[in-house]
DNA sequence: CATATGATGGACT
DNA sequence: GTCCATCATATGG
């Protein structure tokens, strides 16, 4: 079942809770890649020290796009894809930090290799997973709610006081174990 | 145009 | 745990 469009109005961090368990469904050519999201971090506007959005610009304008707008983001030569969240006009998003693999074998421990597996790249900044035919998210109705880890965020030398990073206990494939 | 800076990943100790 | 290749962005001239 795809998630409903008012999945994406809350509070960053209580989206990105609420992803945890979701299945990420990627279609290329005639095949279907699904994955479980396993580990999410939220990132909200200029008051949060790690977030692009202090850096007015492209990344800015795209987190106060609507709710379920794809942002895509190059660092390192990586991609990393965030779902914007909240209202049209606050800088919000979820980033998508790690996947389990549930019909196909690649590694999806971590943002850069889960675009990797899943062939995401720039051409989906801007597009809104709702509109698109070959990218959308569903609910596993039989997946029972993960026990949900919090933690402080990854790569950030300016983290905020709360913890922002949410995993789902003892999943093998979250990208990082410690903290 | 030049340069600095990572929301990384993989190799290594 | 540490080191570092690598490149999309942001910013300044």
């Amino acid at each position: 079942m795809k998630i409903e469009k008012n999945f994406f109005k809350g509070n960053a961090d209580d989206v990105a809770r609420k992803m945890l368990g979701k299945v990420i469904v990627r279609k290329i050519a005639d095949k279907e890649l699904r994955a479980r999201i396993v580990e999410t971090e939220a990132y909200f506007d200029d008051g949060d020290p790690a977030s692009r959005a202090r850096q007015n610009g492209d990344l800015k304008k795209t987190m106060e796009m609507p709710g379920g707008t794809i942002l895509v983001y190059g660092v390192h030569s990586n991609w990393l894809i965030n779902f914007v969240t909240g209202n049209p006009g606050e800088a919000s998003a979820v980033l998508i930090r790690a996947l389990e693999p549930l019909n196909f074998d690649l590694k999806c421990s971590g943002p850069g290799l889960l675009t990797r597996g899943l062939e995401i790249g720039k051409e989906f900044h801007k597009r809104c997973v709702f509109d698109s035919e070959d990218i959308w998210i569903e609910s596993d109705t039989g997946y029972a709610e993960p026990e949900i880890v919090e933690a402080f965020r990854i790569g950030v030398s300016n983290d905020l006081p709360e913890k922002m990073r949410f995993y789902i206990k003892d999943n093998p494939h979250v990208s990082r174990k410690e903290k």
